[in-house]
DNA sequence: TATTGTTATACTCTATAACTATA
DNA sequence: TATAGTTATAGAGTATAACAATA
């Protein structure tokens, strides 16, 4: 039961849906021993296979900050690395067989529960919803990946 | 520049949106040395003064971890901790002058910073967008505080 | 020299479990 | 006994700076 709804503008009520979604995410993340971060990991490797550097650049972190972020993916064998043919000094980073279906189980839940979010909307509103999310996040760009 | 738009469907906008949101947070906050979630423990004490369990509960975090947040935010003189008057058990935590102002500088970045946000949405747009979004935290609720 | 990746270090955030003091 | 708050401990996430190996 809602306790009181004071009517939220632009401001609040986008800041309030940011951590509400990312609730979402951390819930399910979690009943699956991941984090949100490791959970971005699996996202972006689901269709790539990139370097440290480009991975950092993905997720907006430091290098070394995805160093750690792959050691602990790596040591419950989601992710592998590999080496670069091309670069001697460079590797690849990949999702394993258990990484995928992981990340597939995960996106599933997060998709519907995110749905779910939505369920008191019309089709129409949904639609348009989406719509103006939309034209938000194509304005701005370079938006945190998956 | 833009690099393309596969035309993102509901869920993955809303996800990518609050990702998008968050950066802004904590960009914001970072500019003057704070995090989100110190932000967030200053928002709460704008217009209260609870005590840890309260604030716990508010935050949706654990007691213990809402020791550390008031801990790091008392050394910096932002907030205060004083006795409960009516219960020698309790305490109660409010913002300093100093956090007050703290917040109202950040709050107005923040609120700066969403605004542009939606630079791109006709008034109709926006007006619309906020009641869509009001609607989704309406429906949940408990979604998690400023 | 520049780039790729890792390591060392430090700090914030978070939880669980155990504890103290008061109710 | 139950509740309010802290402490001890552990682990994830993050950044900066310094480093090794390769380009």
């Amino acid at each position: 039961m809602p306790t009181r709804s004071p009517a939220l503008g632009f401001v609040d009520g986008l800041v309030q849906l940011s951590f509400l979604v990312q609730s979402v995410l951390a819930k399910a993340a979690a009943r699956h021993d991941l984090t949100v971060p490791q959970v971005r990991l699996l996202g972006i490797l689901r269709d790539r296979e990139p370097g440290m550097v480009q991975l950092a650049r993905y997720l907006g972190l430091d290098k070394s900050s995805v160093t750690g972020l792959v050691d602990r993916a790596e040591r419950r064998g989601l992710v592998q690395r590999d080496a670069d043919v091309d670069d001697g000094r460079g590797i690849r980073v990949s999702s394993t067989a258990l990484g995928r279906q992981l990340t597939e189980q995960v996106s599933a839940e997060i998709g519907a529960q995110v749905v779910a979010l939505g369920s008191s909307l019309s089709a129409a509103d949904k639609r348009m919803l989406t719509r103006l999310v939309g034209q938000i996040l194509t304005t701005q760009d370079s938006a945190p990946g998956p």
